[in-house]
DNA sequence: ATGAAAGCGCTAACAA
DNA sequence: TTGTTAGCGCTTTCAT
């Protein structure tokens, strides 16, 4: 790569003049600007993002942290994030973090060495104290998942409204026993929704069995086959199934349907996300619509708002119970 | 955040002792060690990566450029390319291209600005000159995609070989009126793909109709839906279906069930890559694997060598075909 | 309108 | 063993 100096020299003209160029200061003559203009293509001219930013602090990336890449879930965020970041001239890289803090620090650090401008966070809180250091200091925003008592800005929906909605509408289709298969607690969401759960039941006088629940550490299919299979073991076996995740869901209408049960009719099932594949299954998948796409841009323009300096305002988004098959 | 400045006057000694210790020469004493070690503990210090990478061209950063995030063919490779990495020191970003060249062109630039080390490309070869220029100045290496002309080095299967032996076991089983699914044959493993399965229609003398075959643009579960709508409105139906991805051929199977036909017996059908999901489906999907895990692995593994300025040698592996319940 | 020079945070060469 | 100095590529005063 040429360097600014080597455009200077071939232009005739100082760094100075090359950089007023690059950066459209008015104060150039054209003929000047022409000169220099021509240089930069002959020598196919690239700025350093490296030497600007350590001038100028500002990269225009934007760091989008993920528990994990398998989730489908995140997918259509990271769409809806994409599209809106890149209309605004940033760009996107995103950051798989495993829920592992080390690797969480490390996109923390590139935030705070301006490598980058700011997060796009959707991992569970796993180090307040880290969050929030780093927060004070540099724009963050929350998707999804957020601190419950924390002061970051996050974008999200009603989960335990939502949860609530969903066991109501199994009871209100005939199922008393209603089981839950519900993700690991350390997201927030896993513990909104089995408040919402819980709500739902005791609304209608039904007992909170622990035998009908189930936590799973994976968020993959097999995850859900084994917390149906270990359902089904029950002598007391439930007749509805309220799923967190539809990708936990659908394991657990493959274990149903292949020990020869039929949904709804023995169990009926309802999962969460409205992933494309919940529509592929057989029956298709009664669901939670998250407004995930719209969730991206709002995250993206909120980030960006913040890096601008202006203050911005948590939001709280509509879901919609998707009525389907399986219930 | 600190600077090595500010944890060298603490420490009372000068930037550049503080620079050796971050990067552990030797030449320190142990109690000058300690002092620096004490300061940067208190100031909380982290050496910035601009500065670093500015002086040193390194930034232990590997870009990870896949075409969609939404395809879930990638996520096991990029946790193969991940936990090698980071097992090696490197860090990755990953970076949904949507095969657009200019969003290519970005994070091109990225690596020759020094902002990372490598590239990891899954992308189809969308601009061969710029590609080309790139990897004759920068480290790059080609994953599953490659450019059949070019000099870069590359991990992939045998696409032809694979499509091949999927094709034959269809007929082995006694269709004889095979449809293809394809993908856009922008990419070389659609145009590998069609070539197998034309060679094994050939061997076994059977005719190649192009009403039987289909081109999708998108890689969703709609697009195979609407390909085998299409193929199930002719008269003359075909009666087993090879797709080139799983995601395809859930979405064929998913219209075949919706008509009433019979998987296997009406139509038989192959799916390609072994996603998660193929376990899913009822009937499941009879598939190829790929050693996609493997195949991150030893990408990383390549970029890695390659970054350190060591030859590496292009590789294929080894595929398997899973016969499930669709066949 | 333009150039010279300083400095962003860091490391390597050289000196002591 | 440690410090001093220069310089990576860029932008921004301050002069001219």
């Amino acid at each position: 790569m040429a360097t600014i100096q080597e455009v200077a020299k071939k232009a005739g003209v100082s760094a100075a003049t090359v950089s007023r160029v690059l950066n459209n200061r008015n104060s150039v003559k054209e003929k000047t600007r022409m000169r220099v203009d021509q240089a930069i293509r002959e020598l196919n001219y690239e700025p350093s993002v490296l030497g600007r930013n350590l001038r100028n602090s500002e990269s225009r990336l934007l760091l989008v942290l993920i528990p994990s890449i398998s989730n489908p879930f995140y997918t259509e965020i990271i769409n809806g994030i994409e599209d809106t970041a890149i209309g605004k001239g940033y760009n996107i890289l995103l950051c798989e973090t495993d829920s592992n803090p080390k690797r969480e620090a490390i996109y923390f650090n590139m935030v705070r060495n301006r490598l980058a401008d700011g997060i796009i966070l959707m991992d569970p809180t796993v180090n307040r104290k880290n969050l929030h250091d780093l927060a004070c200091k540099h724009p963050i925003i929350q998707c999804s998942e957020f601190d419950e008592n924390g002061t970051i800005s996050y974008v999200t929906i009603d989960n335990e409204l939502a949860a609530y909605q969903a066991v109501k509408h199994l009871i209100k289709i005939g199922k008393k026993k209603v089981a839950l298969i519900n993700s690991d607690e350390k997201f927030l969401y896993a513990r909104e929704r089995r408040s919402g759960y819980e709500k739902a039941m005791k609304e209608f006088g039904l007992p909170i069995e622990s035998k009908w629940i189930r936590s799973v550490e994976q968020l993959g299919f097999e995850s859900g086959q084994q917390a149906m299979r270990s359902l089904l073991n029950e002598a007391d076996m439930p007749n509805a199934v309220f799923a967190v995740s539809d990708v936990l869901a659908i394991g657990a209408l493959k274990e149903i349907n292949s020990i020869g049960l039929k949904v709804p009719e023995d169990i009926a099932i309802i999962g969460f996300d409205k992933i494309s594949f919940s529509n592929m299954t057989h029956p298709t998948l009664t669901t939670i619509a998250q407004p995930m796409y719209k969730m991206g841009c709002i995250s993206a323009t909120m980030i960006i708002d913040k890096i601008r300096g202006n203050d911005v305002e948590s939001l709280i988004l509509d879901h919609e119970l998707i009525i389907r098959e399986s219930t």
